[in-house]
Parts: C-alpha cells; sequence; structure tokens
DNA sequence: CCAGACGTTGTT
DNA sequence: GTCTGG
DNA sequence: CCAGACGTTGTT
DNA sequence: GTCTGG
C-alpha cells in the first residue's frame, strides 16, 4: 500500500475556507475513492484558484495508450522531479487533492486488515499532488493526476512504512503556484506530515470493495 | 544508430 | 518527449 | 489500493 | 502470476 484509497466527505464552506476558494461546488459525499475514478483537485489556473476533477492515474502526455494510468497512481516524492512519467508535471502542473482521510492496509498472518487515516485538529489532508493533460489518439482530452508518497510517519507506521505528501496551509501558495521553479524550495515541502496530527483506528474490510461507497467504510473497528 | 521503457509496492 | 540499453 | 479476470468459436 | 477495471 501506499496511497490507493481515500474519502472525502466535506461541506462546501470548509472546502472553501481551507484551500481559500472564491467558490466551489457542493461536492457528493465519497468514501470509497479508488484509482481510475475522479477525483477533486485544487489548482491554479489562469492566475485562479479553482476544483477540477482529474482521473486517479498519471497519464505523461507522450503517452500512447492509457494503460499507464493504473501504474501512476502515486509518485515517490524522493524521485519525482527525474521521472520522465512526472518531471514536466513537478515543474509546471502541481495540485492539492482535498482528502477527510486516507486507508492503508496492515499485512498481518490472519490477512490484510484496513485503517483509516485522519487529521487529529484540521478538517481534512491536502495531499500533494501532480496533474497532466493527455489526448487519445481520437483527439479526445483526457486530465489525469497522481498523488506523492513518501515515508510514513510514526504513528502510520505501525500499519505500513509509505503515506501520501501532506502539505499544510503554510505551503498551498508556493506549492500550487506554477511559476515557482524553486526547485529545492519545492522538494523541502514534501516531508511526513506530523505524527502528533495524525489519528488512526481500523475499519472494516468492506473498504476492499470498491463498489462499496457509503459511512460504513470509515466506521471504527473495534478488534 | 534504433528499440523499448517510461510506475509503485510487496512478495518471492 | 527523452533516456537507457544493446 | 483490492477484486476479478485470465480463452476461442459458434450459436442464441 | 499479472493485468485490467473500479
Amino acid at each position: 500500500m501506499m496511497c490507493g484509497r481515500f474519502y472525502l466527505d466535506v461541506q462546501q464552506d470548509e472546502l472553501m475556507s481551507y484551500f481559500n476558494l472564491a467558490t466551489v461546488m457542493q461536492l457528493p459525499p465519497r468514501y470509497n475513492i479508488a484509482p481510475s475514478q475522479n477525483i477533486a483537485a485544487v489548482l491554479v489556473s489562469g492566475r485562479e484558484r479553482r476544483v477540477v476533477n482529474l482521473r486517479w492515474g498519471l497519464i505523461p502526455f507522450w503517452a500512447k495508450d492509457e494503460k499507464i494510468g493504473y501504474r501512476t497512481i502515486n509518485a515517490r516524492a524522493e524521485t519525482v522531479e527525474s521521472k520522465p512519467a512526472y518531471r514536466a508535471a513537478f515543474k509546471q502542473r502541481r495540485c492539492l487533492i482535498p482528502a477527510s482521510g486516507f486507508f492503508e492496509w496492515k499485512a498481518q498472518k490472519e490477512g490484510k486488515q484496513p485503517y483509516c487515516i485522519r487529521p487529529r485538529h484540521n478538517a481534512l489532508f491536502a495531499f500533494a499532488g501532480l496533474y497532466e493533460h493527455w489526448r487519445n489518439n481520437k483527439g479526445e482530452q483526457l486530465d489525469t493526476g497522481t498523488i506523492l508518497v513518501t515515508d510514513a510517519n510514526a504513528v502510520v507506521k505501525q500499519v505500513h512504512d509509505r503515506m501520501p505528501v501532506i502539505l499544510s496551509p503554510e505551503h498551498f501558495e508556493s506549492w500550487l503556484d506554477p511559476d515557482n521553479q524553486n526547485r529545492s524550495g519545492l522538494k523541502e515541502m514534501l516531508k511526513p506530515w506530523p505524527e502528533d496530527e495524525t489519528d488512526l483506528y481500523a475499519v472494516s474490510r468492506k473498504i476492499n470493495n470498491p463498489g462499496n461507497d457509503n459511512p460504513e467504510c470509515i466506521a471504527p473497528l473495534s478488534l
């Protein structure tokens, strides 16, 4: 696991205030967002901060077919700058992906136990992401994205050794600014989220099936 | 030069 | 599109 | 990430 | 075992 499943259940006004947005649609609550599905992303387009939909799984602009997107749901923060699939997006097309929490699976003798990870005080996580525009052979455009991953903090390490890169609001503007070419400054932001701002609890295996999209997916499980 | 990859994690 | 391997 | 498919031809 | 679909 790394970051292959998350959820987003947020009110319009919370989303607007956390990301300093002028306007945004109320998003339907989603409890089991899986790769290849649409994810909401905050990005700067024409000097304006807005929310768009991206298909989760970044397809590089040069890709001949879209199947590469099944293997590009995450980008390693340590190498994202130089990987052919990501470096152009890292320079020009950075985004933030709002999440109420994310899921990781712990491998055990009895099988894999899913856990939900949530922010302790904030309403939301803001995952560091990249996006890309791709055209198929019919000329139709598809906007896709990926979530950066890094080492797990001490709390998440109980279940897995990697986790999404989560940015704090002080970094939003400089991460989103397409003109920001300060590569060392950008990489400096890609550190594990503080463990004392991280809560973790076991959830039902209902989360395993991407077809299950309801509050039972995030309900605490008593083990 | 051309051909082929371009991604992550976990498991063997 | 661009890099690596042959 | 997990779940589910993974093959061909011919007939309905 | 590995790929595709969600």
